[in-house]
DNA sequence: AAGCAAAACCTGTCTGACAGGTTGGGGGAG
DNA sequence: CTCCCCCAACCTGTCAGACAGGTTTTGCTT
């Protein structure tokens, strides 16, 4: 309409919109103006306005519900998720790759657990991995358990940056994680997985960093050879 | 219009995209149909289609540009990247905690990069560093060639994740690296901060992994002592 | 056969409309 | 006077149609 036309219009709305957040010092539950009242003061379409929430929407970084104004959203690891399944299911990432990072930063984690994890948060590690053991018949459920159980010790670790990463591996680890329990094919390679799982509770339970590194490493060590072993280059 | 109403026709846009995306195996370049065919495809009207697109692409999972169709994008930090600054601008996350991460993930980076760097890879990080050192006098092109020090790493560190990652941590580490070298005002202190990058890129070129630690672990230390200094809880 | 220009296609943005969810406030009941 | 309910005002979700530019394809010209 006037002036400069920049990249688009969309696009300095983002900016508008992030902008408006950050000077106002806006805080997660903070309502944001009506799509009428930005659409007005940008002086662009409510087409436009919407875009612009629709994509920091993805971002997590706004929240939307219809009727409701939108707010100022959660740190959240669905956006992570996608990007990261996006990544894989696209050959620019693979399995292994992820393995390594995810090695690398649950032993951080499973050393800040031990170190910092409240009493309850401990009962909870360890009631998670009696759960894996119970499940042990339960592929499914047996995943279920074992994911929150190293969302269990990410949120111990007390670094919600922590917790976001974790949960950012968690979608494609959820297709992925079938493939190699398939690979542990005796009893006795499936009782350890889960053995050691039961260990690093107790570890991090004892407050014993060290043994509860010595665990995760073990553990993916494990993990990694199962994968080999299925062929996964 | 038909049968069950689901959460949101664009929530089901965007999954009917994805879904498009990896049934058919599309790579990134990939052309996606068009808006209107997709909105004929799907009963529903091209508005949603829009929408559905716009979230998709500030997850940098399709690139949009005006005239041509969507295709599927490369990974990138971008988005990532935003993240994370509203993450610490509203509070959920505070920059030691960014710190822990990036240690963590940096150690596991420059052990992999001393030993899978290419030649040029290594060359270039310790132009880098070289180019680091004349910059001593212009913090502002000082702070670009450190943060490019950290992405050739993790480039070099042959894991697509580590770049993603550090990119993302990196839109925010440019809002704070200036504070953090305000807090180191003596000149020995700030000669200090370059030559242990000038001495890690040595060791990633000499393919000394543990001595690159080492200094990768001394940098994190410095920084984050810097930082307490400086009066950040 | 090569090259170019128009046609067909596609995205970006605007307008206006309407269904349905949300909320604050006014009015009635107690 | 207080409490509660219900309605009006507000807000988001979706649709249809229109038009201004970019982009690609087609087919004619040379």
């Amino acid at each position: 309409m006037d002036q400069i036309h920049s990249a688009s219009l969309v696009g300095d709305a983002i900016g508008a919109i992030s902008r408006h957040i950050r000077e106002r010092d806006l805080m997660p539950g903070d309502k944001l103006p009506s799509e009428a009242l930005l659409s007005k003061e940008l002086n662009v379409s409510r087409t436009v306005v919407r875009e612009a929430f629709r994509s920091l929407a993805a971002m997590r970084i706004i929240e939307l519900a219809t009727g409701k104004r939108a707010t100022v959203a959660q740190i959240d690891h669905g956006a992570m998720s996608l990007m990261i399944e996006h990544g894989v299911h696209t050959d620019q990432i693979n399995i292994h790759q992820i393995y390594d990072v995810r090695r690398t930063i649950e032993t951080r984690i499973v050393t800040l657990a031990a170190i910092r994890r409240t009493d309850e948060e401990a009962a909870e590690i360890l009631r998670l991995a009696a759960q894996m053991k119970a499940s042990l018949g339960n592929p499914a459920q047996l995943m279920e358990y074992d994911l929150a159980f190293h969302t269990a010790l990410a949120q111990a670790s007390r670094n919600p940056v922590y917790s976001l990463l974790i949960g950012a591996f968690q979608g494609i680890t959820r297709q992925t994680w079938p493939m190699g329990w398939k690979t542990r094919p005796t009893q006795a390679a499936r009782d350890l997985m889960v053995q050691t799982h039961v260990d690093m509770a107790r570890a991090v339970a004892a407050s014993d960093p060290l043994k509860a590194v010595e665990l995760m490493t073990l553990h993916f060590d494990e993990s990694v050879r199962a994968l080999l072993t299925a062929g996964m280059s």
